[in-house]
RNA sequence: UGGGGCGUGGCCAAGCGGUAAGGCGCGGGACUUUGGAUCCCGUAUUCGGAGGUUCGAAUCCUCCCGCCCCAA
């Protein structure tokens, strides 16, 4: 089988390609210019810059598999960079991972696939796919290490999609994976795991929506409406938020509101932060089709969190409500919800 | 030179006779393909200064220094 492989130059792609090759599969190596790197000023973060792109030209050369860098720096501007600004500007928190993977991998790079022929799309993402016998539908499982797990990074995805995806690394744990690039002699064995957004340095978000947008400061309040400060702009605050307010009240206050429109921002206690029910916008079950009935799930409100009982209803327009059994604590609007039965990802949506 | 209040770590600040809370900030760590996300640890041998009372004082007394407010 044809099959291309998004390889971002990291060790969980690497060694995706590298299996992939040798099970025999006719692999395709492509990588993503995601912003023009000419001028060296540019600081990004740690994932696809130049360096990562040689990275993997190198394994690529390694494996013996073509390796192509195709250039989406128009298509992740729109998709990935744009939606960031936007929601931080509306005082929400974006999460940019989802849209790449969603926006770019599986769709502008399935497109790329298609011509080359390619049957299937992989990448080095920590999640798995089968499919369902009893239906016949795929389904998007948890990757088998449940530390580095990254289903929730591709709720979006869609039958088709999942049809076409092929994620080799998910049924490893990652001491597996760097085992396997040590025994083939990838350079990037020792690579370090990404992390924070790879398009703008760490700590630098506000500084980088700020120049994109122009947001005006305002007024902090306090719970009980008390003004208790002032603010840079709401794209400085997410929901939860503690450090950075530079208010001293004897207990730690956290962001619990953000008015965009008001520009106002809301401190309050931990307990503040508490909420049973959400709804959420743009939903998009894996089956293709939303449940008749309400469903009791494992919802996950943000990377990193356990998922909590709940229970989810399809709403009209692909939206969802979810009431948890227990009160979660910082829900923020902006984040995905995705919904879990055992590891099964039955569909997941943007917090309203 | 009438009256009143206050001076606690870089900042806000509790304590009001029993041997320095807490928050902010900062430093470090854990976690990590979202979040200036969260979480954990550390951060004043000392309370404007000098005496005194006391077994024992940041806490009581005296004086000094420095702020602030009201009234002239």
């Amino acid at each position: 089988m044809r099959i291309v492989v998004a390889m971002s130059g990291g060790v969980d792609s690497s060694v995706a390609a590298a299996l992939l090759a040798s099970a025999g599969h006719e692999v395709i190596g492509l990588s993503m210019q995601l912003y023009d790197q000419s001028q060296g000023e540019i600081r990004f973060g740690s994932c696809c810059t130049l360096d990562d792109l040689y990275d993997a030209r190198r394994v690529a050369r390694a494996i013996g598999i073509p390796h192509y860098i195709v250039n989406f720096e128009q298509r992740f501007e729109e998709h990935v960079v744009s939606d960031f600004v936007r929601e931080y500007a509306s005082g929400r928190t974006p999460i940019p991972c989802v849209h790449c993977n969603g926006d770019l991998k599986f769709s502008s790079l399935v497109e790329r696939a298609e011509s080359f022929d390619a049957e299937a799309v992989a990448t080095g993402h920590y999640a798995q796919v089968d499919c369902d016998p009893s239906n016949g539908r795929f389904r998007l499982r948890r990757g088998v290490d449940r530390t580095k797990d990254q289903s929730y990074f591709l709720f979006t995805l869609t039958q088709a999609q999942l049809a076409r995806a092929r994620f080799p690394v998910g049924a490893l744990d990652k001491p597996a994976v760097r085992e396997e690039a040590r025994r083939l002699g990838l350079a990037v064995a020792e690579k370090h795991d990404s992390q924070e957004i790879c398009f703008v340095a760490a700590g630098e978000h506000a500084d980088f929506v700020g120049k994109r947008a122009s947001i005006d400061g305002g007024e902090i309040r306090s719970t009980d409406g008390r003004t208790v400060g002032r603010h840079g702009g709401v794209h400085r605050f997410t929901i939860g938020q503690r450090k950075g307010l530079g208010i001293s009240a004897g207990i730690p206050l956290y962001v619990v509101d953000i008015d965009a429109a008001a520009s106002v921002v809301t401190v309050g206690p931990r307990e503040a932060l508490e909420r049973t029910a959400l709804t959420a916008s743009g939903v998009n079950w894996m089956s293709g089709e939303p449940p008749a009935a309400p469903v009791r799930v494992g919802a996950q409100i943000r990377h990193r969190h356990t998922e909590a009982p709940a229970t989810v209803t399809a709403l009209e327009g692909r939206r969802a409500r979810v009431d948890f059994d227990r009160p979660q604590s910082a829900i923020a609007p902006g984040q995905a919800v995705v919904f879990y039965e055992g590891d099964v990802v039955l569909g997941g949506g943007w917090i309203d």
